[in-house]
DNA sequence: ACAAAAACTTACTACTTGGTCAATATTTAT
DNA sequence: ATAAATATTGACCAAGTAGTAAGTTTTTGT
């Protein structure tokens, strides 16, 4: 009884949200935080301003749920790193999934991104505890893998923050990557092409090719 | 007769201005263009709000001069790879430099990552096609070397995309690398730990180590 | 059918914002 | 010394802002 929350009753409630949270997040890469109106969420949601404030108290309450819904979705989409995958296809996978949801979620990526070099005012403690825990986990398996010369003596720490900004990268710098490129959009080739590139890269950097 | 701006009267006007960009830098990393009020950057360049409109006619064009002098800065603290270095001594030099910078001006990386991922609403054209023509002209020169053979074959622009992310990362998620490192604040050492830990990475991955 | 709950909407308010203006003070050049 | 140029300031305003209140319509369960 507990997980009752998907009644028919709901189905307009959360798919009211789901359009305000899409609207929102569009709005806060755009505009940032304090440049997002909720009447310019509203227009672009499509809904009255009186709407928007029915179902969230207020704006800051936007915002969090959209910063909640990115990280739940990088939980998700990068998961654990497997210990039985060993050094090479640990980072393989690791760069993989980060690229793509870099690529098929620039948006998250983009207000993440301004929320943490804005000196992440608005994100709870437990989010940055969190991060700390999951980077010093992943560490300390990497400093194994060292340790049984299966890989190169790097610093575990900073390796992570280069797969991170480097992934990262393609998302938040978007806009100046196709402007170098040339280019309207990304295509389909590109993630792969990124993907061939940093692995190649980084696994030869890490003595692992 | 030309170069005649430095007149003793003009004295307080740069200085004020000068004074002015400080604080303004400083507002718009922390709040975003729109969240920064001319008032926030007058209180903390400790002017009254009429002055600061006296030296800029708007907020629009305080924030232009920000964008300008990071660009300024880069221009000169990045400059040019020099093609006698070869590959070798040129990422060395570039991955320097561009670490200093990071460390040294972490406001104005964390400014122009900002107006990117916002979709460089602000950033003048030539600033644009200026980037563009770096990038290739970097890029053809890394790719003589590679056809010489002096180098791995790996794809130059992405290359640089790498260095400028990974880079900027110590500047533009000093907040989130601070906190996993469990830190307050940058130390000397540190600067360095990044310029060796990716030069070596780089290198390795470039085949020149 | 109908009452209760949920969804929607209009009108409003208190407050903040960028920017102007007119007046005063200070500095500069002669 | 003194007029012109520069610098400084407080008071003000029109345009937006987040959020509220109070009502109406629609949906739902029975």
């Amino acid at each position: 009884m507990a997980v009752n929350q998907t009644k028919k009753s709901s189905n307009i409630r959360v798919q009211s949200q789901q359009k305000i949270l899409i609207a929102a997040s569009t709005e806060f890469v755009l505009q940032g935080y304090k440049g997002a109106t909720v009447q310019s969420i509203a227009d672009r949601a499509e809904l009255p301003k009186a709407n928007i404030l029915y179902y969230f108290k207020n704006k800051e309450n936007i915002y969090q749920a959209v910063l909640e819904h990115t990280l739940e979705m990088w939980d998700q989409g990068i998961g654990d790193l497997d210990p039985a995958d060993g050094p090479k296809l640990a980072i393989e996978k690791f760069i993989d999934a980060k690229v793509r949801l870099s690529f098929n979620h620039p948006e998250s990526s983009k207000i993440y991104a301004m929320e943490i070099i804005q000196g992440a005012q608005h994100l709870k403690e437990f989010a940055r505890t969190y991060l700390r825990q999951w980077v010093r986990e992943k560490a300390k398996l990497f400093q194994q893998w060292i340790d049984n010369g299966e890989m190169q003596d790097v610093d575990p720490v900073h390796l992570i923050f280069l797969i991170w900004s480097s992934t990262q990268h393609y998302a938040d710098f978007e806009t100046q990557i196709l402007t170098i490129m040339n280019r309207a959009d990304y295509e389909d080739d590109d993630v792969e092409n990124v993907i061939k590139f940093l692995t190649d890269m980084i696994l030869r950097g890490c003595g692992l090719k």
